[in-house]
DNA sequence: GCTGAAGGTGAGCGCTCGCTTAGAGTGCCA
DNA sequence: TGGCACTCTAAGCGAGCGCTCACCTTCAGC
C-alpha cells in the first residue's frame, strides 16, 4: 500500500505529509489561491476562508504568509525532483529514460497544474534564504535532465550541439505547460506528455 | 531614418509612440517595476518615484494602475505579433521562415526581457475586457506560427503529427525564454535565438 | 499684463492588508 | 472533577495601499 492517499481520479495527493489536518487544509487552500491570483494578490483572509476558518487560524499553523509559500514550494520542488530522478535513474536506454522523464514531468505540470504554477512562477516572492534553498533544488533538476542527455550523447544515441542549452530548452518546454495547460481543454495530461516526449526526442536527434 | 529611436546598444526603443514624455517615462518605469516584482507587488508610489515624479502625477496620464498595464500589454503584444508576421510572411521556404520567426521572436523575449515578462506573465491581472482584447492578439500570434507549420507540412518539408500541439510547444519554448533569460548570463539573445531555431526545426522534422 | 489650459505637487482619505491579542471551547489525563 | 494543552474566534492595531483634491507653476495667445 502506498504511503500517499489517492483521489477518485487515481492521482496522488501529495500533501499527506502536512499535519495536522487544519494545516493541510490551509496549505491546499493557499495553493489554489496562489495559483489563481498569484501570491501577492492573495490575502490571508482569502486563504483562511477557503479552508473554512477565521483569518487568525492561519497563524496558529504558520508564522507568516510567506512560510506557507515556502512550504508549498519546497514540497512541490521535492516532488518534481523525485519524478525526474525516478525516470532518469531507471532502466533502459538514454532515449527511453529521457522520454519517460519528459512525459512524467509534463504529466505532473499538467495534472497538478495549480501546484506547478505556484512552484514555477512564485519563486521570486520568497525571501533571500528560502529562495536560495529552492534554487539549489532547481539546479538538481537541471542536473538530472542534463545527465540523461550527456549519456545519450556519449552512447551516440543523441546528436546535440549545445548540451546545456538543450537541457534548458527541454526544461523550458515542460515548465511552460503549467502556464497554458487548461483542464477543460482538448488534451489530457497523458496526451501532452506523450506529444512532448516525442518532440524532445526530436530535439536531441534520437532515432525514432 | 527610422521612426523608432535607437539606444546606445542599437536596440529599438519601442515606446516612442507613447506621448507626452512624462507618460512615456511613467510607462517605462512601470515596465521595469512590473517585470521585477510583478503587477500586484508594485505600488503606484514606486512607479512614480522611478520616473522621478510624485505619486499623484501618475493619475494625470493614466486613469488607473491597471490602465498602465493594459497599455504596456497592448503595445507589447502588437510588437510581438509584428515580429512574427514579418518573419512568417517573408520570402523563402517554410523552413527558412519558421527559423526566422523563432529566432526573431526569441531574440525579442531575451533582449527585451522586462517587457516580455510583463506581456507574457501579467495577463491575468487585467480586467475582463482588457484581457479579452489581449487574448484575441494571442490567438493571432498562434495563427501565424501554425500557418507556417501548416505550409511546411503541405510542401512536405515538415513531418508533424499534431500541428496544433506542435505550434503550442514552439510558442511555449519561445515564451519561456522571458522567464529564465539572464542578461548577465553566458548567452546573448542572438545565440539563444539561433539555438532555439535549430531545435524547432528538429521538432518539425525539417531537413537540416 | 492677463488668462486659460496643461502638467505638476503635498497632504491625506477611506480602505484593506498582514498580523496580534484576549479569551472561549474542547478533549485528555491525573 | 479539575487543570492543562491545544485549537480556534472576534475584534482590532498599525501600516501601506490606490487614488483624490486643493492648489501651484509654466507658458502660449492676445
Amino acid at each position: 500500500m502506498s504511503t500517499a492517499q489517492e483521489t477518485a481520479g487515481g492521482e496522488i495527493e501529495p500533501w499527506e505529509e502536512v499535519t495536522p489536518d487544519a494545516a493541510r487544509r490551509l496549505l491546499v487552500a493557499a495553493v489554489e489561491a496562489f495559483a489563481e491570483r498569484g501570491y501577492h494578490a492573495t490575502t490571508t483572509r482569502d486563504i483562511a476562508s477557503r479552508a473554512g476558518m477565521s483569518p487568525a487560524a492561519l497563524y496558529i499553523h504558520y508564522k507568516t504568509k510567506e512560510e506557507l509559500l515556502h512550504r508549498i514550494s519546497r514540497i512541490g520542488h521535492d516532488r518534481a525532483l523525485d519524478i525526474l530522478r525516478t525516470a532518469a535513474s531507471g532502466e533502459g536506454s538514454p532515449t527511453q529514460r529521457l522520454a519517460e522523464a519528459v512525459s512524467s514531468f509534463v504529466r505532473w505540470h499538467a495534472g497538478r497544474r495549480t501546484t506547478a504554477r505556484v512552484v514555477q512562477y512564485e519563486l521570486e516572492a520568497l525571501g533571500p534564504d528560502a529562495r536560495a534553498e529552492i534554487l539549489a533544488l532547481r539546479r538538481q533538476v537541471d542536473a538530472e535532465v542534463r545527465g540523461v542527455i550527456e549519456e545519450g550523447v556519449a552512447s551516440g544515441e543523441f546528436d546535440v550541439l549545445d548540451v546545456q542549452g538543450t537541457t534548458l530548452a527541454v526544461l523550458s518546454l515542460c515548465i511552460d505547460v503549467a502556464r497554458w495547460f487548461n483542464v477543460d481543454g482538448p488534451r489530457t495530461p497523458d496526451e501532452v506528455g506523450a506529444l512532448y516526449a516525442d518532440l524532445v526526442l526530436r530535439m536531441v536527434g534520437a532515432a525514432k
